[in-house]
DNA sequence: CGTCTGGTTGATACGACTCAAATTTGGTGG
DNA sequence: CCACCAAATTTGAGTCGTATCAACCAGACG
């Protein structure tokens, strides 16, 4: 939906666009290193919703990069229950370097169609060689990925239904902000409400009853998959969210009027 | 307790010993990588057992790697709430390049005395620079790290109490063999039951009750702070223990009759 | 010996799950 | 434009796993 105009210049879709914000989101790039990492990501691929991007056990080829859409890291136990661990917009990378690993240990699945970049270990290496900015980007993103991932450990292990949920809702957004996809409360939401169920560890039925008791409260919309947060800092105060685990505290930080 | 002989040469103490042996498990190094690597983790430091080795909000100085002794990664809420979200058992790093970020989002506190090292970025910086295998092992160390994380999101969003005690049994059981620190089903095990409510997202009287279960189904025994482990197979069928996670399966495995 | 931490037990409460069915929404083809 | 179907959401009733609260006990330690 909102496709607002941010990195000025070379790049022509929303591709480049996503890549490019949500690593300087941590640091200025320069414009040769916008164009090599354009370059890196011009092999890309459509998947279509609900299906596998990769599969648990596969062999790793690629770092994936997601230019359009959501995607999330998904793991399933023999007793069929699922847990999504991750979700991945725009812009985020799943798994740099991940082709050290012999085998997936997971799958990583396409919420909406999807619009990935394919990136040869070559490519990465190539990248990480000539462009020290952007290989720091990298590493700080990968460490921004682990502590999201802890904060869903604990958002799991601690929060309550209400709370959690509220956490997600936040968190997603600010990540959708940061990479100028949503403003003024308002951003996509393709997830259903059984994949927020797996996301969170609750049940779809009970994730319907607290939507239910959030929206009584006032503080979200959500409908035809478009969230509207009706009390931003509420929500937070509701859901105890200290922003910190998402390091945007840094110099390349974009100077936009809504954060 | 056991202080088996694992790697012959150069390593006087447990210290070189825990670290050599925890990247060999990925992959083979040369007398010269481990050389480099033990002269990175020279300067240590002793840290009381309950004593935080740094807390939320810290500046990060250090990459502290386990030299001896238990640690874990926690995070607290407003409310009081507490999660303990990993545990650092001797050989595991703390966040490799987490002096990127500005600030720790989470605290490292001990579970007994400790002994860590801490190394400078400068000191890790010179290590991948000059020691490529050792780079490519602290890779493989991140990335089963994140690896345990997500499997420990799964842990806490999906399985019951009995299963996810079952399951973190198994898995340190299975990391400290990796670093010569269980065998026949047995190890240090100093978590109190507080520890692993904590880690495991239950209360400490549930956690008493269900390991009282898994006691009288004859899987484990735990007392004084030993644990053993009476039928793996049938605690890792329970946990629905799948090890690919651990990603043990390279070149540099240990050729160990144990496993 | 008293104190403290960690472990154990019992009684009760409640948040979230289960199962089942109804309703709404969105997409597809005639 | 409507009929149809599948997917997603909603509702209700009843149950269960885990939390809560409150004691009590055992061993470690100074």
């Amino acid at each position: 939906m909102p496709a607002p105009t941010l990195v000025p210049g070379l790049f022509q879709d929303g591709a480049g666009l996503a890549v490019a914000s949500k690593l300087e989101a941590f640091t200025k790039l320069s414009s040769d290193d916008r164009a090599a990492l354009a370059n890196a990501s011009r092999n890309t691929r459509y998947v279509d919703a609900r299906r596998d991007v990769v599969a648990e056990g596969d062999k790793p080829r690629h770092v994936h990069l997601v230019l359009d859409g959501w995607a999330c890291r998904y793991k399933t136990l023999p007793d069929g229950k699922r847990q999504i661990v991750a979700l991945f917009v725009p812009g985020d990378f799943c798994d740099v370097n991940v082709y050290i690993l012999k085998h997936m240990d997971h799958s990583i699945g396409a919420i909406t169609r999807l619009k990935v970049a394919m990136i040869t270990p070559d490519e990465m290496n190539a990248l990480t060689a000539e462009r020290p900015r952007v290989t720091q980007a990298l590493w700080w993103h990968e460490l921004v990925t682990a502590a999201i991932q802890r904060e869903w450990t604990l958002n799991v292990g601690q929060r309550s239904a209400y709370e959690r949920l509220a956490h997600l809702l936040v968190e997603l957004y600010l990540r959708l902000q940061a990479v100028g996809r949503a403003r003024d409360g308002r951003c996509d939401f393709p997830l259903t409400q059984n994949d927020l169920a797996d996301a969170t560890g609750l049940t779809a039925v009970h994730v319907n009853r607290t939507l239910q008791e959030l929206r009584r409260d006032g503080l979200i919309e959500l409908e035809r998959k478009q969230l509207q947060i009706r009390d931003l800092q509420r929500l937070m105060d509701v859901a105890m969210f200290n922003a910190n685990y998402l390091h945007l505290d840094h110099e390349g930080r974009h100077l936009d009027a809504n954060e």
